[in-house]
DNA sequence: TGCCATGCTGAAATCGCATTCATCCATCGA
DNA sequence: TCGATGGATGAATGCGATTTCAGCATGGCA
């Protein structure tokens, strides 16, 4: 029923050997065979039978992407680039959903680590000693892990430049008059929203007369909005920075329905630029941040850090999937790169600010107020 | 490094036959011999080789999913429900994105379909052809083939349950007085929104004088909104419905930029729920599909359809993701099955019109326009 | 007591492919 | 002309697990 290499090989009226060579090493047969050989195996549909395969090289030909919530859209934008540049070398993605539990991490990746040449890890919730079990006991040594929105020593990672973000978002808002700035936090044990608070206090130290006032830390989605909104009213500040959009979105839900005036009375940053950022009004001012990019370059650093050679499927796949190879080849600008030569490289994705509708001028009454 | 089966066996004095069956076939071994076998692979910590059991058996313990669009939300929610389920029945999920393309559509069933137990196709783009041909020459005839949310004779689906969708959704607008409807349809080869039209029609046939108005194909996306939101006000209808909630939002945004209020002049209807469909003001009226509920059923049906073997994993695996399975044990609730003893089964998911703020009365003006 | 059924166990075959090793032939240099 | 060289090929091996098949004991039954 199906075609195996023997099967070629017969048709072919050459020994296994020649034909697998034949097929997944051409240079060490003769042209004349090597063709007739492709041409057979082309006619009879021969597909190598990836386990066996496998089973002897050791190489899958899938990488794996765990993320704490595939529905939540900056994860879903990362994963559709993760999966484009993937598949554009030759990769199957495995892709699993963390439902924001540390502990399901760490086993989805032990789990699927064990079937897959490479895990790329995003925004991972667990702590810095589980990250280092992770690398240690769980996976095995020839599959490389890689962090996304995370930095681990020993690990390589791609990183969003939270900082910058954030700097550029507080220079905005100082620069339309607001002295006293609120700041709704992401998920507690989440690593970004660290480097962005540590971010904004930096960038605030340089600014003259600026308070910023922390409202603590919220679910990352619509629904911890709703619940920051209530603080950012109650806080008395002019503006507020929100840890992701969805975050803001909420906020600039409840600031409505209690008749607060976005921007008039209070203004509202937020982080990611998921596409429902310019579907509300007033259109949310936000950091944006280049995800396809991101994608791509953590695909192609996973590659190139764990040394993981790209699938070199058979000579008849290669040629399947060679326009598609180049579809995508777009190189990944990495902003900057980091890490000594023992040290993993680490990308650095640049952001920027887009400003929209959500931030303007500070409002005289609460200058007033605070003064 | 690596522990094998044989370490087992050996350091349980046991054969490699033995050691085997004692974890995956645990009756057929003595209990005290098989203890201390699951013991001892315990203690190495032991890892099946994936590579080595699927050549034998056959079967992978994989599942795959292709999506027209992963950033989409309404898939984005299926992808996690899939997810989700797949995992709690000892699945692993290949997840691919075939943006919106027929052709890569096939190709990555063709490439991904090798090497996994089942394949869930969503909202194919292809044509009836190229999906008979999938079911044929594609694929191996062991693996199964599910689809969502399209009907195809000879293939189990899920599909929601379209023309009640809009029927409910239609009998709203009535009610609420307007007699002229828009209709902004998806994708031209879509077939759900074949389904929506038909439905459509056979709605509107039941009530007196009404009148609907065919405005066209666009792009499911907050874009191809934009372009409807020109037509509803060109077209003098007090009413629209949306084939999804992106393009009603689309239709929302532009609305509002002409300067038509939503829902005083013109009510607006979606269609699938997406979170976003609150975030927005006024609130989207619109269709809500239980995605979650969905994506669980795809699975479970193709299981069942397909026969695949929900993977007996070892029973050290067993023994790890017992938890993990029962975590996730809702059963989905079938609204209806059809389908003979001979074709195979269909699972219809029933939906349900929420009413929020985009939907109101029919304008006088309007009715009077229409007199 | 003898024989068969039953229950466990181990040796060995197998899955499909890549790769090592040995072989063969042609070619080149001396 | 002969040996050396090297390129092309085939036979054989092994990857790690499952699974047949045969063998061995034990217990039941006549």
């Amino acid at each position: 029923m199906v075609v195996t290499l023997r099967d070629v090989a017969r048709a072919a009226g050459v020994s296994p050997a020649t034909a697998s060579r034949a097929l997944s090493a051409p240079d060490l047969v003769a042209p004349a065979r090597r063709e007739h050989v492709q041409q057979v195996a082309r006619d009879l549909g021969y597909r190598p039978n990836r386990a066996a395969r496998e089973l002897i090289t050791g190489r899958t030909g899938n990488l794996c992407l765990v993320v704490p919530d595939l529905e939540n859209p900056f994860f879903a934008a990362v994963a559709k680039g993760v999966q484009a540049r993937a598949r554009a070398l030759g990769f199957a993605l495995l892709v699993a959903d963390a439902e924001e539990d540390p502990r399901l991490e760490s086993e989805l990746v032990g789990h699927l680590g064990a079937q897959v040449d490479g895990v790329i890890l995003c925004s991972p919730r667990m702590t810095d000693a589980e990250l280092d079990r992770l690398g240690k006991d769980v996976l095995d040594d020839d599959v490389p892990l890689l962090l996304v929105n995370r930095l681990h020593s020993g690990l390589p990672s791609v990183v969003i430049d939270n900082a910058d973000g954030i700097r550029q978002a507080v220079t905005h808002l100082y620069a339309l008059g607001h002295r006293r700035i609120g700041y709704a936090g992401g998920p507690v044990g989440s690593w970004s929203d660290a480097q962005r608070r540590r971010g904004l206090e930096h960038a605030s130290h340089g600014l003259r007369s600026i308070d910023v006032v922390d409202l603590g830390h919220f679910p990352p989605l619509f629904g911890g909005g709703v619940a920051a909104g209530d603080l950012v009213a109650a806080s008395g500040v002019t503006a507020v920075l929100a840890h992701n959009d969805l975050l803001a979105l909420g906020i600039l839900s409840r600031l409505r329905a209690r008749g607060v005036r976005v921007p008039e009375d209070v203004s509202v940053v937020g982080y990611d630029d998921i596409p429902a950022a310019t579907l509300v009004s007033p259109a949310l001012t936000t950091v944006t941040v280049p995800l396809a990019r991101l994608g791509r370059a953590a695909v192609d650093l996973l590659i190139e850090a764990g040394s993981v050679p790209t699938a070199t499927e058979s000579a008849l796949a290669a040629a399947l999937t060679a326009a598609e190879r180049t579809r995508h080849a777009t190189p990944p600008i990495t902003i900057g790169t980091t890490g000594a030569a023992t040290a993993p490289p680490s990308v650095l994705i640049g952001v920027e600010l887009v400003v929209r509708a959500s931030t303007g001028v500070a409002s005289a009454q609460s200058s007033e107020a605070r003064g």
